[in-house]
This record gives structure tokens, C-alpha cells and sequence, in this order.
DNA sequence: CCCAAAAACTTGACTGGGACAAATGTTTGG
DNA sequence: CCAAACATTTGTCCCAGTCAAGTTTTTGGG
């Protein structure tokens, strides 16, 4: 075991939390929030709710989707027909297959269902408050981003102007990110505050901007447009949380800052930064920046090389 | 439907945000991670496990504390007693009971359960980042301290010196809650990021030093000692989140900074607060700081009173 | 001290979810 | 045109878990 082992592999420690908290889930929520239901088990209640939202599915379609075996699903399907939550039809083009459809019944059927999961779910969050609430979804969101970055691809990025605790969040951000990526000591963080406490003690609304871009609440990445004379603004503070990146995130908001200076009249837009953060430097290239200035700066703990870089309007 | 009401209760949004992260969550982890064992229904698990952690139970002790059947539990013991892994003895004080205990093998057999559903937690947290299975955890955390408030009490509050984000954290922490409970707009936050941007350029590791108060690495609250002059100290950004108020905590952060005011030779703490933060207050008192000056302070988008407190150490 | 009620356990009977395999009819690819 | 693959149904079985009845022992009045 060498330090470099230790630090990749979960501890002891963490893989006690996880089993605690996995154990603590699955008592509370998910044994909580399921089987109450009533009548139907809880296979039943997944085919019915594929039933609702395919258009003319086969029996076979559905038991490879749920993994259900054909035997039983059959005797599912059965059920449903007596019940009259099901019809199907001959299939035109395959003898073997029948097509399934919910019936105005069975809509109904599934449509208590899901109101009743709802309202469970709803009571469950009603016993919240609103912060407490955001700040639920925020950590559930993580959990599922981390596990499983895939279906993140699919959400939608918002961006939105900075409000309460998200300057403080870009702080945060800088500290974090730097000082894992680059190895900057807690110096930059300070830097950063400042530039932030700077910003916000000598905001001008009509000539400078920011934005935090949020998947689902959860921040993952801001940029910020300030004025450095009549004619000048300056980017700073673009930072995108690994989570973000790989989605033209960067550019999106590098793009809204350019078109923000351009409304507002600037000749110029100019940028610092350090000649190792590789990403943001294809981006600004891509845009168009071009590289003006370029200095060994001894800093943060680390040797590097702060860059400036320039686009015309 | 008034504003009021809008504002209490969970959106729709949030409430599918919520379902599916359950429907996510079940699926991927807990779906995932038990079923691999093998012969042991997950009743039989549990059934092995509390024979393991109690010292000589009855079996109606456990058919209580485990909400199963008397029936089903006595063959379950009879199938564990056959297998070897359990022993009988007569109770001394009660004929009808017997006393359960595990073998050595049970004691096995019941370790090996654990390793293998430790491993598969671990190989789930390994395909992490260090820094990211750090976030899983402090998300699991935040969520578990959400649904179950109480179950935080037990927890141990971890005092640490700060370290890379910290900062950043204590002033998205001042902007949220001083936001959300006292109205504060984001001057507020930008006063505090100036402060800490100072606190980091200037810091004096020998006069001067910082608390993080970490829940399971979730962070619940932070305070500061700076040095005034030579003579005296300042108690600064003291701030607690929700989850970790009313176990002393506070109470505690200042003791640590009188301790190491009082260490460093200092004559005099001093800080100052606002007269509405009432908790703080109550602690400064206890602590025995006398209140020193108390003037009306426009700021922050309210009307406050600015006080200065001090203790002669 | 006695007896009825209750507790601790065991056993038998049953249910419902679900797996597996055989059977039937249909389609498809060579 | 035939063998293999497929869609669906049906028979059979297993297992987790429930319920109720039975045995033995304890307990708490009268």
C-alpha cells in the first residue's frame, strides 16, 4: 500500500457511509414510499406504466424492456384484460403477436397510481422548507450525476443571472477546482474572493454581467462580464465543474459574455489567465481571442505562465 | 392559491425531480448492490446480521426488533441452527425461551456477507474520484440529515483548520443563510468576501486561525480568530447551518477561539453582530462578553443595529 | 395455592410473486 | 420446403412470508 493507492481507493470510512446511507434510503424512501400501494404488486404496476406510455406494444417488446419472463408477464396481461385495463388487437404484420392497448379504464387506472405516488412523494418534500427543499434535490441530483454521468447528457443546462450564495458558490468553486486540478494553494481562493468581493461592491448593472449555468439546480459552471474602462470589458471567473464539461458549456457562456459586450457597445473584451488551463485556451482561440501578452508569474504555490488575451468587437 | 401557499409547498418539479431520483436510486444502487448474494433471502441477512451484534438474544427479542413473524423466524433459526451456524442454550430464568448464539462458522458465514456487499459499495465508490466520492458522501450525508433530522444528532461534529474551499464555502454560507433568514442582499456576501479575502492574504499562522465544523465531511459551520493589534483579538464569521444548531455547537467554535486567544496571549476578544442574532447573542453572554457599543446601521437591504462585544481574557 | 390469561415458541396450511419448461402456432433464413 | 427461432400460453414448481392453531411455561390476580 503506497500513498498513491491509498488516495484512489475509497476507505473503510467511506464505504461505511455508503452502506449506511444505502440502508438508511431504503428503509425511509424507497420502503416508505412504494407499497402502499395497494392490489397491484410492483411489477404490475411497471407494466401498467409501460402500457400508458408505448403506443402499441407486443407482449414480447415489454418482457424484454422489464425483464419480466413471458410466462408470467402473459398471466399479467391476462389479469389486466378481465379487468378490463387492456384490449388487443390482432397484429397485421405477425400472426404470433397481439398488440396491447390501455383502455380508457386502465388510463384511469395508472393515472391513481401515479397520483398516488405523487402525493407521496409530495408529502414526503411538504415536510420541508423551500431551501431545505432545493437543497434535497441539489444532493440528490449529485448522487445521481456522479453515478451516472450518462444520463446527464440529456439534461438541460439553464443559465441564469447570480443571486444569494452564488458568488460565495464561485469562491468556492475556483478553490476547489484549482486546487485539485493544479494543485493552487488556498492563495488563489483568496484572489478569487476578492475579484468577487470587487464585483459585487462595484456592480454596474447596465455594463456588467454574470451567469451561473445550473443542471437541475445543482450549479456547474459561471462566467462573469466587467468593465474595465468606457470601452474595455474583461471575462472573468469562467469555471465549469467536471460534471459540466465536454458539452460546449464553456463556449455557450464565453458566447453569451461576447454577445453582452457587444449590446452594450465595448470595442474590446480581454481575458487573463494561465497558459495550462488547455480547454479554456481552445476556447477563447475558437472565439476568436487572440494571445497579447504572455509572463512567467510565481504564484499560488505553483510556476506558471498568465496569459492575456484580446478580441475585438 | 396565494404566494404563501406557492412557497411552502413542493412543486411539481420538485416532485418529479424526487421520483426520479428514487426511481434511479432503486434501480441502480439498491437493485444493484444486494441481490448479488447468494442462498440468504435479504431476511435471513438481516436475521444473521442482529445475531451477530447482540450478545445472547431470544428469538421473540428478535421476531420484535425485526417486525417478522414468530413462525417464520423459528424455521429461519432452524434452517441457521442445521446449517451450524447457530446454537441454542436453555434460558436460566425462563424455560419457554431459548438463548441464540452464533458459532464460529455463523460468525463466518456472516462475515463474509459483510465483506461482500462491502466490496460491492467499494468497487461502486472506486470508480470515483477521490474528490468526487467526496461529494457523493457529503450528498448522502446532506440527504440523510434532511429526512432524518434526528438521526443527526448522534453524529459527531468534527472540528478542522481550513483547507482548500473552505473559504469559498464560508462565504456561500453567509450569503444563504443570512439570505434566506434575515433578508440580507448580496452586499452582504460581497462584505464577507472581502473579509475572507483578506483573512487569506494576510494570515498569520501564529496569531491567527480558522474551524470548519465537518458532519461525516459535510460542512455545518465555521469560525475565525484574527488579530486586532497586538493586545487584542477578533472573533469572526461564527456562522452554523441548520442542521447542525442546537447541540452546542456554537457555544463550542467559541470556546475554541477563547482558548486560543487566551493561549496566544491576548488581552481582549473582541467581535461584532447585529442585535436580531439572537442565538449568537445568547452565546457571547454565556461566554461572558459584555456588550460595548450598539449603534443603528443601514445596510444589506434592512435596518439593523450594529454591536460590538468584547471579553477581557 | 390455583387458575385463567398471556407469553415463547413450534407446526401446519396457505397465498402470491415469480421462475422454468413444455406445448402450440407462426415466421424466417437457408 | 424445412429446421431453427420466435411469440404466446399453460402447467408445474419454489420460496418468502402470513395466519392460525397447538404446546409449554410464566404471570398475575383471587
Amino acid at each position: 500500500m503506497n500513498a498513491g493507492v491509498l488516495a484512489r481507493l475509497a476507505t473503510a470510512n467511506e464505504v461505511k457511509s455508503l452502506r449506511g446511507f444505502n440502508r438508511f434510503y431504503t428503509r425511509r424512501v424507497v420502503g416508505g414510499l412504494s407499497p402502499a400501494n395497494c392490489e397491484l404488486s410492483s411489477t404490475e404496476v411497471r407494466v401498467l406504466d409501460e402500457l400508458a406510455h408505448r403506443k402499441h406494444p407486443a407482449a414480447s417488446e415489454l418482457a424484454r424492456d422489464l425483464a419480466l419472463d413471458a410466462g408470467y408477464l402473459s398471466r399479467i396481461l391476462r389479469r389486466f384484460q378481465v379487468q378490463g385495463w387492456v384490449e388487443r388487437k390482432a397484429s397485421l404484420t405477425d400472426a404470433r403477436q397481439s398488440l396491447l392497448e390501455l383502455t380508457e379504464n386502465g388510463h384511469r387506472a395508472c393515472a391513481a397510481l401515479q397520483q398516488e405516488s405523487h402525493d407521496e412523494a409530495a408529502s414526503l418534500l411538504n415536510d420541508l422548507s423551500a431551501p431545505d427543499r432545493a437543497r434535497l434535490l441539489a444532493a440528490m441530483n449529485t448522487i445521481h450525476g456522479l453515478l451516472e454521468p450518462s444520463a446527464d447528457q440529456n439534461r438541460t443546462i439553464v443559465l441564469r443571472e447570480p443571486r444569494t450564495a452564488d458568488m460565495g458558490w464561485v469562491v468556492m468553486q475556483h478553490g476547489e477546482i484549482y486546487g485539485n486540478e493544479y494543485g493552487f494553494n488556498w492563495e488563489f481562493e483568496g484572489l478569487v474572493a476578492e475579484i468577487v468581493a470587487g464585483y459585487i461592491s462595484n456592480f454596474r448593472p447596465a455594463r456588467e454581467k454574470g451567469w451561473i449555468a445550473e443542471v437541475d439546480g445543482e450549479r456547474v459552471g459561471c462566467i462573469f462580464v466587467v468593465q474595465k474602462s468606457t470601452t474595455v470589458a474583461q471575462l472573468r471567473l469562467l469555471i465549469l465543474t467536471a460534471r459540466a464539461r465536454g458539452r460546449g458549456l464553456g463556449a455557450r457562456l464565453v458566447d453569451e459574455c461576447i454577445a453582452f459586450a457587444r449590446a452594450k457597445q465595448y470595442r474590446k473584451l480581454v481575458l487573463g489567465t494561465h497558459s495550462h488551463l488547455l480547454a479554456a485556451r481552445a476556447i477563447y482561440l475558437s472565439r476568436g481571442f487572440s494571445l497579447t501578452q504572455s509572463k512567467p508569474l510565481q504564484g499560488y504555490g505553483k510556476e506558471l505562465v498568465a496569459e492575456t488575451w484580446e478580441l475585438r468587437l
